[in-house]
DNA sequence: TCATCTTTGTGCACGCGTTCACAAAGGCAT
DNA sequence: ATGCCTTTGTGAACGCGTGCACAAAGATGA
């Protein structure tokens, strides 16, 4: 579940809070980009535009981290750029590996984005033996059985998740077994790991369905609007009511 | 143009908390496995274990939709499935187009989880005229001049952004001209879109850093209990130690 | 019919996250 | 130095989301 409840006792100062954890990496790269075009200074507003986020919400985040800016000038492109990149630990290079070469593992072993912020592939693996030695992306596919050496001889950490969801619980388990404390699942399935370790999940079904619910609302709020009723009849407590918000928004977090 | 700097008092959409929106696909993928066993009733116990959530929660969330439980008893899976689909209005059927046939692209067209839960890959579209007419994933792609006509004449309102980063907002700008009212942006760009489109996104570079931040702390923790400092740890390191963490399960996906 | 037992539905309190609004800080020109 | 102007950093208010705890609902069995 969420960033839990009432957890620990100590250490409210280094406490930085998960949503602006979240939001640090989106910094991180309007800042990158900034640098690159040698931009030496920017405001909260200007960052945070680029960011597309709210000022007060950015120095809020940014004063977390403790107090980097200039009043009447702003922030230091290279300095923040340094600092966040050490707070997200972004230093040091973290081995990464891939279980499940298939569509979307090929892809994301494909994906230059890794190498690009501090995050270095050190194996791929998968439990077809067709396709151990092939390479994918110049690297060498290993087969399953060599999963635990690979963990601990790189010193990996971090697993992404690419199998099928059958497959996904179980090689998680393998790899939690091995090492691995942080891990990123794409297979559509609820992981149960141990405490301490984290898991994120990326699931595109999911994201389609909340995109497909707010689609229904637009569309049936359009309908009543001209008399029509597009939606099924409710059965139970029908709630006839059907609010014609103003809104056109869109955000949500979502929970764990 | 118009970046949304405009704040809604929060999307209340109709009465369904979006966070408890976020949560139902993952309420329905559980109930759908139970289905196709079989199971004629679960309690909000069962099917919270399952769905990785507190029960309480659940039952606060289905309580949004109506009282579809019986005291005593649990709910009836037939009958959770069918309500649930149809608030997410999965009851029809959503052509999505995908845009950048890439690598990432490939892999989404390829996957089988969109027509299992009522989306339609209506097009694959590639701006390299090397690919049009290619077949990915038994679907001809086709060339992005085609664009605007695509999304009118199969009446599409969801699209995936696949492209590069460079290429997405201006991507974004054609497809929500031509009707696009909903995006699915896997291109790590802040995209800015018109009031009343909805924009989710999927960032893997942002889940990564995620999780280096909590990897490093843990590290830090661990060294801290020998007398270092709280402040960057040099190197990761070594045995992931089974402390207590932050959590257990977190979220991977942020609103735009 | 009535008692018992299970499980829902929700009132309530709490904490996190967001946003506003503004005093203080600092640069800069005069 | 002094005053002006810009922008930060944050106190405070507010709303959303979460989870506890429990009364009410309803099934089940005697
Ligand atoms: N392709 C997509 O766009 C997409 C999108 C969202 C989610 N997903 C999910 O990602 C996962 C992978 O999707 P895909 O399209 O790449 O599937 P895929 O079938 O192409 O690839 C799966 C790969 O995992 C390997 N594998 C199976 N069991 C394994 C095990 N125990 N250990 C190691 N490797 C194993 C298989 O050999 C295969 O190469 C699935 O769970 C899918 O639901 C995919
Ligand atoms: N591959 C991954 O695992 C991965 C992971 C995370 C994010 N991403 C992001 O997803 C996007 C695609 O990644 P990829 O690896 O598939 O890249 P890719 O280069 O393999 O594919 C990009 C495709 O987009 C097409 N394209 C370029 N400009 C276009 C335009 N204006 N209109 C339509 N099509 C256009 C190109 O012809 C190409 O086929 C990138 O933004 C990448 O950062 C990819």
């Amino acid at each position: 579940m969420a960033t839990g409840r009432n957890h620990r006792p100590a250490t409210r100062s280094r406490g930085i809070p998960e949503a602006t954890v979240a939001r640090l990496p989106l910094y991180l790269r309007a800042l990158t980009a900034l640098s690159e075009r040698s931009v030496p200074t920017v405001s909260s507003e200007e960052l945070a535009a680029a960011a597309g986020v709210n000022s007060a919400k950015l120095r809020k985040d940014f004063s977390y981290l403790g107090s980097y800016g200039t009043r009447g000038v702003g922030y230091d492109v290279e300095y923040l750029v340094y600092q966040i990149s050490r707070e997200l630990g972004l230093t040091q290079d973290w081995p990464v590996v891939i279980v499940g070469i298939g569509n979307l593992g090929a892809a994301l072993a494909n994906y230059g984005g890794f190498a690009s912020r501090g995050f270095r592939v050190a194996a791929l693996i998968d439990a077809d033996p067709a396709m151990a030695g092939k390479p994918v992306a110049g690297i060498p596919v290993q087969h399953t059985d060599e999963l635990e050496k690979i963990i601990k001889d790189n010193g990996v950490s971090i697993g992404v998740i690419a199998t099928p969801a059958g497959a996904a619980q179980q090689v998680s388990e393998r790899l939690i077994a091995a090492g691995v404390t942080s891990i990123l699942n794409f297979a559509p399935t609820v992981l149960s790991v141990p405490e301490g370790v984290d898991v994120r999940k990326v699931d595109l079904s999911i994201e389609l369905q909340i995109l497909a619910f707010h689609e229904q609302r637009k569309a049936g709020e359009e309908a009543a609007a001209s008399g029509a009723d597009v939606t099924p009849p409710p059965l139970r407590g029908g709630p006839a009511a059907n609010r014609k918000g103003p809104d056109g928004d869109v955000p949500a977090v979502m929970p764990a």
